[in-house]
DNA sequence: CATGAATGAGTCTTCATTCAT
DNA sequence: TATGAATGAAGACTCATTCAT
């Protein structure tokens, strides 16, 4: 039934190879480092020829580039529907916190991707000015931040801060937790960190 | 008079040769980006020959860490100095996060060094496992946490949390920061940073 | 009725194709030269798919020294039958020089791929022992010198020799105009050219 | 006595690797044709890492074209020395077709290079508008042109055409003659051509 | 016959490192 | 010590050719 139609089943191999390629990068990064991940490692952990990655991305910058934005993208959109449930802004604000630490700690080589190797590339950053992967995470958290403000869970504070100390936090831990090997126990380091940023946030003589 | 020490003037020359090597390497990778600077742009800019960066350092990567180390150590340095006159440890804290940013503020080309660079490899930290730049610093910080405790300044929160929390912020801004070319105002987000931090610092019903 | 014989259909399809592919080789090399064009973008100019290619020619090479040598047996056989209404052989010859000229001046993709392109492979003349792509039109003006001298309007010069100066010097101008983008009037050098060649063909006292 | 300088002898040393290189390239190009010619090839030629040849060209293409124009410039030069004792502009015009054709044939590898390669590269002629191999020959054909009408020893022909018709034939049957593995005598058929230009320039009733 | 995705050998170029001077 | 010419391994990318559909 799955493959009755030609015309799918072409789509669905073309689609396929170009995600074994994008997992290929983030898995190879992960392991070898951005900048000792070359063509070949990736063509090879994809299973395709080297040639054949350059049908589907016109450089190896290109690919790169993709393959951040994806990841970044998916993530966020997973973190998304898991926090849609909550009531309170202040809760969604919470558990976006909760969850990407969770997602990341689930797949370790993300974090080495995303935390430790993303900044990798200032050049990046010159030729492709546009590129900033963290852009959605952090505009996202700020309005979370602006709603729990008007909620009235937490005080009048500058979202765009309060939005650099999370993701600062985060990432930061992230990328130690993932370049040490993951030695400390980031559960308990994130409930930590989580209760004293929320400390810092609520209102006086509540809780 | 000048000259009559042979010994000397060679042990002068070395050691400043060596030293303008080590600048020249923070220089250029603050103006050309990590990945893009070679050995000969270094020894270009620190006007000796490239065969001599090799009587130094014994390779590349040596020559980079040691750069980030000395760089990191002078720095904290620089900063215990000047919270050294400070009288509480909350005030010393506090100085802290304010130095380092003003330091950097003034040294952008730190900023892109420390915070966009030093985590290009962690090819470095398995290498060379006892490669932590940052240790020093976090290490530091947490004792001026744990005294500001001590003398009931801060609640009691966990040292090493928060060494994380504040660390990882100043390194996320001045990160974005060095990376958008100075766009936007530190001086003014650092303050904001600086009141939500010492907030959720604060015991209740103080100040 | 149109469609019951298949046989017909395919052989017209095929022949059709394989003429739009030696069409599309010679435009494509008088548009991008000889070694920037490749397979794709002939088939693309061709309305092919690349495979498609090699339903009619062996390899790229064979394909080129097919699209040469047909080009320049049709241009030939152009030639004759606009020469053939002349009289006598000296107006033969002369217009054979005139006529491959405008012919050439016309088309002048045809000189970049004949005058400028072709003389590029020296592999083709080891690997093709066979290809030698003036062969007939210098054959033909030696026919034309030998009937001139027979007929008593030019003198008893070496047929050989001659039709080395007008190939040689027509090729060479036609090379550097195409090269030059057509800068100087073709029309005038020609004429000039011309003189002089009959110049030193003619009988002394003559004329 | 040649080498007591250091100086002197450093700078011989590079001039004769640039010039080993130089050599290789042509040597490389007339066996294996321009466009076979790796670089590879010519560093193995030359006795030279692959890695060498950019100490001293800046790309493949300028390694290319100051081999053309060195050598052409050379061999111009030696012409212009060896033609420099003749008195009458005539016999210089008629020693600078005979001095041509030897040298080639002296150096058949030259005649391939310049003859049959150097035309191989519309791209160069784009890319360096100014690269014109030849002009410096034809310019010097003219000037002679110019001077044998001068002295009356030919009659009034336009000295760009008969530059044209000389260099042209000299060029073709250079390269038929190249190409065809030098199977024909050169010089018998030079001695034809020779007679048949001189005597369509030379004036009426003379001789 | 026709397609075009896939292949992988081949090429230029860079650059850390060495070593003769 | 200091030099910098020389090395050659490595890597991104191209493209003629094949083959499953």
């Amino acid at each position: 039934m799955a493959y009755n139609n030609d015309s799918d089943k072409v789509k669905e191999k073309k689609k396929s190879k170009r995600e074994a390629i994008m997992n290929a990068v983030i898995m190879t990064v992960a392991q070898k480092g951005f900048h000792k991940t070359n063509i070949s490692d990736i063509a090879r952990a994809a299973n395709v020829a080297d040639g054949t990655v350059y049908l589907y991305f016109k450089s190896k910058d290109e690919m790169f580039i993709k393959a951040f934005e994806e990841l970044a993208t998916k993530k966020l959109k997973t973190i998304k529907q898991l926090i849609d449930t909550k009531q309170s802004a202040l809760e969604r604000l919470s558990s976006f916190f909760d969850y990407h630490i969770e997602i990341i700690t689930e797949n370790p080589y993300i974090a080495r991707f995303i935390g430790v190797e993303i900044r990798q590339s200032p050049d990046f950053y010159e030729k492709y000015p546009s590129y900033q992967p963290f852009k959605e995470y952090i505009s996202y958290l700020q309005q979370l931040i602006e709603e729990a403000k008007a909620e009235g869970d937490i005080r009048d504070v500058d979202a765009e801060a309060v939005s650099y100390i999370i993701f600062g936090t985060m990432d930061f831990i992230l990328a130690e937790w993932a370049m040490k090997n993951q030695e400390f126990p980031l559960e308990d380091m994130k409930n930590k960190i989580s209760d004293i940023l929320q400390f810092g946030l609520m209102k006086r003589g509540e809780k």
